[in-house]
DNA sequence: GCGACAG
DNA sequence: ATCTTGTCGC
C-alpha cells in the first residue's frame, strides 16, 4: 500500500495550504525569554490508533515539570511533506490537555526547511498561536551549506539559510521564533545527542503506546 | 523518465 | 513511524 498515491487533486490543494499558510509563519523572536519548553511526539503503528505525549521540561535544569499523554486517531496517511495534516491534531490534542504553561514548543519533524516551508512544526505554531522548533533526523529538502563558520552547518532552502544542523539534528524555525535562538534552545537541552524534550517525548509516546494498544 | 521523500 | 535478537564495537 504507497501512501504515496494519494489523490493529486488533494495533495495539491493541500499543498497550495501550506504555501498560503507559511506566508503567516513568523521567523523571530517576539517572546521573551524561554524558560519551560514542551516536546511533543506521536507513536503508531500501521493502524489509526496512536498516542501523543507532552513532556514540560524546565530549561534551567532540564526536570521535568509535567506529563501528558493522549490517545488519538490517525486519519490522514503519511505522505512526505504533508506530515502535518498527518499528526498536527494529536499534537495539539495532548498539548491543550496540560495544566502547566510553556514558552516552546519542540516537535519532531520540520519547521520551515520544508518543500513549501510549512512543516509540521509550522503548522502547530500557527495554530496554536506559540513559537515552535522544528527538529528531524533527515531532511526532506534543502543542501548541506559548505564552508561552516560554527561546528554546526546551514542548511540552505531557495540559496537561503532555512536551518541548521545540530548534534546530527536538522533544526529550523516553526513559528514565532528565530532560528538562533531555536539552535541555542536545542543545544541548552541537549545533555545527549538528542534534545531532552524530545527524546523524553518520544519515549512516553512509545511506551504508552505499547501498554494501552498493543498490550 | 528516474530517484528522493520529515514521521 | 513500526516489525524485531542478537550482536559488533567503543
Amino acid at each position: 500500500m504507497n501512501e504515496f498515491i494519494y489523490p493529486y487533486d488533494i495533495n495539491l490543494n493541500l499543498a497550495h495550504i501550506q504555501t498560503k499558510l507559511a506566508e503567516k509563519v513568523i521567523k523571530k523572536d517576539l517572546s521573551s525569554n524561554i524558560d519551560k519548553v514542551v516536546g511533543v511526539d506521536v507513536s503508531f503503528s500501521r493502524d489509526e490508533r496512536a498516542v501523543a505525549a507532552a513532556v514540560i521540561i524546565q530549561v534551567k535544569n532540564l526536570t521535568i515539570i509535567e506529563e501528558s499523554t493522549k490517545e488519538v486517531e490517525i486519519s490522514f496517511p503519511y505522505i512526505p511533506g504533508f506530515l502535518g495534516f498527518r499528526e498536527s491534531d494529536a499534537v495539539i490534542s495532548v498539548l491543550n490537555d496540560l495544566k502547566h504553561d510553556y514558552d516552546a514548543i519542540m516537535i519532531n519533524g520540520h519547521g520551515i526547511l520544508h518543500p513549501r516551508g510549512f512543516g509540521l512544526a509550522s503548522q502547530v505554531g500557527l495554530f496554536l498561536d506559540k513559537p515552535t522548533i522544528g527538529v528531524a533526523k533527515r531532511l526532506i529538502v534543502g543542501n548541506l551549506k559548505k564552508g561552516d563558520e560554527s561546528s554546526d552547518r546551514s542548511v540552505l532552502l531557495h540559496n537561503k539559510i532555512s536551518g541548521a544542523l545540530v548534534n546530527g539534528y536538522y533544526v529550523s524555525v516553526g513559528h514565532k521564533i528565530s532560528l538562533k535562538k531555536a539552535v541555542n534552545l536545542v543545544k541548552e537541552t541537549s545533555i545527549f545527542k538528542t534534545p531532552e524534550p524530545i527524546i523524553k517525548s518520544h519515549i512516553l509516546a512509545t511506551q504508552t503506546y505499547k501498554k494501552i494498544i498493543k498490550q
